[in-house]
RNA sequence: CGGGGUGUAGCGCAGCUUGGUAGCGCAUCUGGUUUGGGACCAGAGGGCCGCGGGUUCAAAUCCUGCCGCCCCGACCA
């Protein structure tokens, strides 16, 4: 294949290795996924960017319900007095709330905040149905919008408000919650891997980066091209604390009340900035082939010339036959080179051109995002040509990604060196913990970094803390994070 | 909430020092010619110069108060 040559650039995308927030910005705003809104922190998302997270929902519901989940919808607004009763839950997002204290004119006897998350409401709601275990499982999940008062913000990475998913589910013991917290952790990492081309650390989080009002949180973390750690996902075990606060009971098998274990699990839009951050170069987006909105763009060339549209037109269609999202860009106006660069700066995975060359030899060229490289297909089975190709481009992108990854990762021999690569170069250090909050502290007060989690895929590095020196109790990532 | 930066056409900027008809590039619109890596010609539209107050015959420009936005920190999906 003819790999082309000239150095990779866009007009007006700053350059990654120059200014990579600013590379960011350019990204989103350039490419048409978002637009900053009149209200600050909160953001527009556009129909390009839309079509992401609708690609992400829709894989994400076929899992759940897959799995048992089905889709229910909880009211916006939560009275104060239910916010107030999981006594660490309301800590941890009291600072973060936005209220509605009138009605029309009048003040209300109760304030509502919006909700930050919906646990309190779900449990209000789940006390008044639930009676007997045979009701159990509740499996639930709910789409929609929270918000969170953030002071500084970034699209897709912390808006004020954001779209996410959040299920919601009671179990009669605490092996099943625990299964449950597991299960859709595991639906998480999957989705990240053969959606996103993302791949993730799971694992467990420190006692003071869990989730308020949990037992357990496990969260999935990517690391971004820039080496910074992006929590990309999240699952709470949440043990009983919730359902003894809301008085949720049932009548057990053995005829006692007892308390539902229970379990809530989300992730956002904050996937989509993952994405970018992680796949994106200095033309622009790279988009997995199964997330984007069009996995093939078809440019005729010369399209004026007698056939030329008609034979694009008809590639489009034995294209989408094979189930491809495709488009076709005949806007006679914009040259081919533009297309072409517009194109590849919205990260559309394949490109197919075809004039009147191609035609004569009844072949089209085919160039991809990931390596921009170009080659004549035959139009006979270029149906499965081009399926065979996206596929290898998700391959490639999430080998990419690991390889990036695994070289950012760091082991390090005394703590002066932890913090010197930590402020150097970033990524990934790995190293044996304590389980000490204090050390925890004192990592974040140094280096900024914060324990990212405690994988699953534990291995043996050691003794001792390498952070402090105290006995270790597990090995740990730590990075500096979104 | 601290530190830094920045507000002039949709976007990117110049003009401000030394006050005197608000400009450039891109984008947009019209007509035509074009089309294998960001085409060309001709024409056109578009501005409370962030907001308020002041100085002055006259303010984008000088003085003053306020506000927005962006980035970096502390806090979080």
């Amino acid at each position: 294949m003819a790999k082309k040559n000239d150095e990779a650039f866009v007009k007006e995308i700053t350059k990654m290795e120059d200014d990579f927030p600013q590379w960011y910005t350019d990204v989103i705003l350039k490419t048409d996924l978002v637009d900053y809104s009149p209200v600050k922190g909160f953001m527009v998302i556009k129909p390009y960017g839309y079509a992401i997270w609708e690609n992400i929902q829709a894989y994400l519901d076929k899992r759940f319900k897959a799995t048992g989940h089905k889709n229910m919808y909880f009211p916006l607004l939560i009275p104060e007095s239910l916010l107030n009763k999981e006594k660490e839950h309301v800590e941890g997002f009291a600072p973060e709330v936005a209220w509605v204290t009138h009605g029309g004119k009048e003040e209300l006897a109760e304030r509502l905040c919006v909700r930050p998350t919906s646990e309190t409401i779900i449990c209000e709601m789940y006390s008044r149905w639930l009676k007997s275990y045979r009701e159990l499982p509740y499996l639930n999940n709910q789409w929609c919008s929270v918000v969170r008062w953030e002071k500084a913000t970034r699209p897709f990475l912390r808006t004020s408000e954001f779209l996410w998913q959040e299920g919601h589910t009671l179990h009669e013991t605490a092996e099943e919650a625990q299964a449950e917290t597991l299960q859709m952790l595991e639906i998480y990492r999957e989705m990240a891997e053969n959606l996103l081309a993302i791949p993730m650390v799971a694992g467990i989080k420190s006692e003071k980066e869990k989730f308020a009002g949990a037992h357990a949180t496990y969260t999935i973390e990517a690391l971004m091209h820039d080496g910074k750690a992006l929590q990309s996902g999240t699952s709470h075990n949440l043990a009983q604390h919730f359902t003894k606060a809301f008085d949720i009971t049932f009548l057990g098998r053995t005829g006692e009340l007892e308390n539902p274990h229970h379990t809530s699990w989300g992730v956002s839009t904050r996937l989509i900035g993952g994405l970018i951050m992680v796949h994106g170069d200095n033309r622009g987006l790279v988009l997995p082939p199964r997330v984007a909105p069009t996995q093939v763009v078809i440019i005729p060339i010369a399209q004026n010339k007698e056939g030329v549209l008609d034979k694009a037109y008809a590639l489009k269609k034995k294209l989408e036959e094979k189930g491809l999202r495709v488009d076709i860009d005949d806007n006679p106006n914009y040259s081919p080179g533009w297309k072409f660069n517009e194109y590849e700066m919205k990260g559309v995975p394949v490109r197919v051109e075809i004039g009147p060359k191609d035609i004569e030899k009844n072949q089209a060229m085919v160039g991809r995002r990931d390596t921009l490289e170009k080659a004549p297909i035959a139009l006979d089975g270029i149906g499965d040509s081009v399926v065979n190709l996206l596929d290898e481009i998700h391959e490639n992108l999430l080998l990419k990604a690991r390889t990036h990854r695994d070289a950012m990762t760091f082991t390090f021999d005394s703590y002066e060196e932890f913090v010197e690569k930590m402020a150097s170069q970033a990524g990934f250090a790995k190293g044996m913990w304590c389980g000490d909050p204090e050390c925890e502290a004192k990592i974040k007060a140094d280096t900024a970094a914060t324990i990212r989690c405690m994988p699953f895929e534990q291995e043996h590095l050691g003794d001792t803390c390498h952070f402090c020196g105290k006995p270790a109790k597990s090995m740990v990532y730590v990075a500096k994070a979104y």
